[in-house]
RNA sequence: GGGGCUGUAGCUCAGCUGGUCAGAGCGCCUGGUUUGCAACCAGGAGGCCACGGGUUCGAAUCCCGUCAGCUCCA
């Protein structure tokens, strides 16, 4: 995993006070507004003692051994930019948005701060990356971009802005403390060889400071420290700029350096601003630092901004001394600008055709400084939804926070699923939602609440990011049906489980038994043991080392038998695989040409050997069925339609007739396919990111090798096109 | 991609190691009782036990295949 930001959510385990947005209060000092929080903090009683500020050295830190310098009392200005002198960025920000932000306001002064420096705004990706069956889930705002990252030209230019939606689902059972969320936005701006660190750190500083008003005195730095071994230099550039930032902003900019974070650790970072780490934390690729990069892989030296939370104190857990790379949550990560510059080869690395700008903020971690809270629950987008979900506890119940916290997020996270596409299934993004989806019903149950969770969450999940995704409110309908679905299918689920849990288990629930329950009918562990000891029933001591190695055994059996699975789209992009790929839009056409227009593709998946396509339709293919489609595709073939691509709106593509996937959204351009003359006489029109054949006739023969269910309203088409009739059509 | 499991009356299911095993509850129909908060009593209709092969004197029950669905891992 990628250094910096790898690691999300770290935040403490504690409330902090949010701050009240009251109008009167937009005109105060910003040491006023930050006395009345610490106050707050102390008053709520919370369970670590805390330092109390001093009148003169109120940013004086937990340790006590980092003390703001330079600044006499009272001369930053205040926080509401009521002076003239402050810059244009800040005063224009505080006509515009209110004091503490949430995140909404972030969201949209991020795009204006950077639209107005010449940045187009590109629209977000689906959360399911088209043609990459190397990775589920869109897990970084960069996977989408990398083509251009690489050197391909961006319809929209060379500065690009956008807010991505991300979900990593790695971590699903780590999920439930106060500092992991899978999903979370990351804010993005681009540069394809054109700006660079001079333009990047000055602009994202004025955008922390100014616009979203954080506390220079609270900012630290990151940067590369150098590394011999890949022969790449210190980032002596990033260092200096961001020295002459921070001094400016009258906040010490000493520079320490530290290498490893264990070293970090171990030293401490003493009056250090500007931290520098070594490629284990310094650099950012897809797949982590340089040493475990695929050839080919784009990636950087980056210099990240944390925001301390002096409130949290550190924990000596997690090393003896805190620092910013720390994992206690006294420092949060921001933001974090990659300079992608380079490309991995076989040896070393390359230099890119050209140096980009990489940066990522977690819309959720900025929110969370701007309302100074050191717990990213507190954040609007996640407490409207507790907030719900303490609306729906039976009476009289509090309700288990990490429950709710797992609740909120799992539901977040399986909304956004299903309006880009995602359906709960048996395998691959379908499976990993299913998993979240019956894992928050799950932890409902624990709160006592036994019907509707999931769709009740809909609303107020859409009406909270109303103002930049509309269209989670236009598709609630959809939206509730599929969660409904699954929640009813779960609780069925578990209705079985309690029904085979006494016929199993006979006189002893043994770990064997609480596998198998998991196994064969989805029965969470937890929940057997616990229904055995509601009904008397004893359990095998050791149950759970029984189970964890069944468990192993499974993932054993299942590992080889994965490794040839995910091969194919960006991974491998061979002849056979191109053919296939215009062989599928062949297929979809003549499906909805023999089958009717309710079938609409719900998966691909391309090897070199064949191509699986999934599509809705509610029962087998007639064997004459099947015959007529692959006559139409082999007749579709011989035309030797030409293969055009040309570049429109989405609008103008679905006018023209294209057909898109389902859940799919798009920029304000998309290629799109075209077997035949676009404008004349054409067989197929499919919104695409290609690759494909120059005409079909270089195709072959098309042949359906199977068609079977694939779930419930789904079949799945398995096909291949033959080589040696392909020799004979060319030739 | 790889495992595990299921497919019996309209619904939910029971039928363990092959021979009155074709069943229960709910629903439905008829009659009665009672008229309220999933009312009660009596009687009744309904199934080629998913489909196709095989083993056997005999298969819902064992084996193989197909189809459909559930579930876990990747």
């Amino acid at each position: 995993m990628a250094g910096a930001r790898g690691r999300r959510g770290r935040t403490a385990r504690r409330n902090a006070g949010s701050v009240s947005r009251h109008p009167a209060r937009l005109c105060q000092s910003a040491g006023v507004l930050r006395r009345k929080r610490w106050r707050r903090g102390t008053d709520r009683g919370s369970r670590h003692p805390r330092p109390v500020p001093g009148g003169g050295s109120r940013r004086q830190h937990g340790r006590g051994e980092i003390t703001r310098p330079g600044r006499p009392a009272g001369a930053r200005p205040a926080r509401t930019g009521c002076r003239p002198s402050d810059p244009p960025a800040k005063r224009a920000a505080r006509l515009r948005y209110p004091l503490a932000m949430d995140a909404g306001s972030i969201r949209h002064a991020y795009l204006d701060y950077f639209r107005e420096r010449g940045h187009v705004r590109i629209a977000r990706a689906n959360l399911v990356p088209r043609e990459d069956p190397t990775t589920l889930f869109t897990g970084s705002g960069m996977q989408p971009l990398i083509p251009y990252l690489l050197g391909a030209p961006h319809p929209d230019g060379t500065r690009l802005v956008d807010s991505q939606p991300c979900f990593r689902a790695e971590d699903i059972d780590e999920v439930g403390d106060a500092r992991h969320t899978t999903m979370f936005e990351m804010l993005g701006n681009w540069s394809l060889g054109d700006y660079f660190k001079a333009e990047q750190l000055p602009w994202l500083f004025s955008f922390l400071t100014e616009v979203l008003d954080l506390d220079p005195g609270r900012l630290y730095v990151s940067a590369f420290a150098g590394s011999p071994r890949w022969g790449i230099p210190r980032d002596d550039e990033s260092i200096e700029i961001w020295a002459g930032l921070l001094s400016k902003a009258g906040v010490s900019a000493e520079v320490v350096d530290l290498g490893t974070a264990e070293e970090a650790a171990r030293r401490g970072i003493g009056q250090g601003r500007i931290i520098l780490y070594d490629e284990s934390q310094c650099w950012w690729s897809r797949s982590g630092p340089p040493a475990s990069m695929p050839a080919g892989e784009p990636g950087g030296i980056d210099s990240e901004v944390f925001y301390l939370f002096p409130q949290v104190v550190h924990d000596a857990a997690f090393g003896v001394h805190c620092h910013p790379h720390c994992d206690c949550g006294r420092f949060v990560e921001i933001g974090n600008s990659v300079f992608m510059q380079y490309r991995r080869t076989e040896s070393g690395f390359e230099r890119l055709p050209q140096p980009n700008v990489d940066f990522g903020g977690g819309l959720e971690r900025l929110a969370m400084a701007s309302i100074d809270a050191d717990d990213v629950f507190e954040v609007d987008l996640l407490k409207s939804v507790t907030a719900a979900i303490d609306a729906m506890l039976p009476a009289a119940s509090s309700g288990d926070r990490r429950a709710k916290r797992i609740i909120a997020d799992h539901a977040r996270a399986v909304v956004f699923l299903a309006l880009d596409g995602v359906e709960p299934s048996n395998n691959t993004q379908g499976y990993v939602m299913r998993r979240f989806a019956r894992r928050a019903v799950r932890q409902g149950l624990l709160l006592g609440i036994d019907s509707g969770l999931l769709s009740a969450l809909v609303a107020p999940i859409a009406a909270s990011y109303q103002s930049a995704y509309p269209d989670l409110a236009d598709r609630a309908g959809h939206i509730t049906a599929v969660l409904d679905r699954e929640e009813s299918l779960f609780r069925r689920t578990l209705a079985r489980g309690v029904r085979e849990l006494p016929k199993l288990a006979g006189p002893l629930l043994t770990g064997d038994v609480v596998f198998t329950l998991f196994d064969t009918y989805g029965f969470p562990p937890e929940l057997s043991v616990e229904e055995a000891q509601s009904a008397g029933l004893p359990v095998e001591e050791g149950w759970r080392a029984r189970y964890d190695q069944l468990m192993a055994e499974q993932r054993e059996r299942s590992r080889t038998a994965a490794a040839g699975m995910f091969k194919g789209g960006l991974a491998d992009q061979s002849e056979a695989t191109t053919r296939l790929h215009t062989a599928t839009h062949l297929l979809y056409k003549a499906l909805r040409l023999v089958l009717g227009d309710h079938v609409v593709q719900r998966g691909s998946n391309i090897t070199p050997e064949r191509l699986r396509f999934d599509f809705s339709h509610p029962a087998k293919m007639t064997p004459e069925q099947v015959a007529e489609v692959e006559r139409i595709v082999n007749q579709n073939i011989a035309r030797d339609w030409p293969m055009n691509i040309s570049q429109m709106s989405p609008d103008e593509a679905f006018a023209a007739g294209a057909l898109g996937a389902f859940g799919d959204r798009y920029g304000p351009v998309v290629s799109v396919y075209t077997a035949g003359d676009p404008s004349g006489e054409w067989y197929s029109k499919e919104i695409c990111g290609g690759p494909h054949v120059r005409h079909t006739g270089e195709l072959g023969r098309f042949r359906i090798v199977k068609e079977e269910s694939s779930s419930a309203g789904v079949r799945r088409i398995r096909a291949v096109v033959e080589a040696a009739e392909r020799a004979t059509v060319s030739s």
